[in-house]
DNA sequence: AGTATTTGTGTGGCCAGCCACATAAATACT
DNA sequence: AGTATTTATGTGGCTGGCCACACAAATACT
């Protein structure tokens, strides 16, 4: 059994709660494997924007990854004490801070990709191609609406 | 725009990646509207349990909503705090505490279901009946796949 | 030029969530 | 009966994540 009974006053989001609920199943299983890779849920999301563009300012960082700007400051720091990533003032904008991969940062690339494919594997191995398709067009209408609702 | 462009190192997890996006941009929406309601988003999960069935056993909640214990416990000791609900130990098993709703507790569920309201119109408005079914059919898939290969 | 605003980061504070460790009470087992 | 194990809960510690506040540097504006 997967969701063990959504409570009744969430009757009115069968939807949103079946969202809520396969996020956190997701969330768990990916959480469970990047611990054993020595990355906190979140670091792999900061690593894979600088395996696209190594040396992005944290702003840029922060625009790519949509979360606070403390949040990725306080993230960096700690992945730079681990030795994940450097970061060094720009020389341009005094202000900016640089983010550069370490070796053992861009190390990780490798893993990160394999922990996506096992999760997308265990995910979608009883989906089939066409409901997958539906899947991710149908997320993706969501996700528009939601956020296009936000800001509007 | 909703996923400004997944990173290249997650193409092996188009599925896995719109799940992930989806549920951040989901959390968020919820976040907010709970913060109106004067609630840290998790305790909603807690009350609505206890709409169900009050009186319930710290452990018995733990399992209906599935998170770590502490966690429970810390976030049950809050909202005592916050006069929203009350523990009082099991007669029968003295290491036991049964957590009731207040008044004020139970006042929450109504803006609690209104935000589920809220939250399923603000998902669903551009998606059609046939594909809001299709997408709940599949997340349930997926959900199970995932959690039943994690003890498995 | 001089001031106001925006931009880039940092910090403190708070809560969710996990793990690891600890403890008391209930159960099982020998 | 006496000991070992399981169960229910708490606590400390750490990270992610948000908000609010703070500050310096860059930019805009008058």
């Amino acid at each position: 059994m997967a969701t063990s009974q959504p409570p009744s006053a969430a009757r009115a989001g069968h939807l949103s709660y079946a969202i809520f609920a396969l996020a956190r199943v997701h969330r768990a299983a990916a959480g469970s494997m990047l611990r054993n890779l020595g990355l906190h849920p979140g670091q792999e999301l900061l690593l894979m924007q600088l395996f696209d563009r190594d040396g992005q300012t944290q702003s840029e960082l922060l625009d790519s990854v949509g979360l606070d700007h403390s949040t990725v400051s306080k993230s960096l720091r700690r992945m730079q004490e681990a030795g994940l990533v450097t970061r060094r003032p720009n020389e341009d904008d005094r202000r900016a801070l640089n983010v550069w991969l370490t070796d053992r940062g861009r190390a990780m690339r490798e893993p990160i990709e394999a922990m996506w494919a096992t999760l997308e594997e265990m995910s979608t191995r009883n989906v089939d191609e066409e409901a997958i398709r539906s899947f991710i067009a149908t997320a993706r209408t969501i996700e528009d609406s939601i956020s296009t609702r936000e800001d509007g």
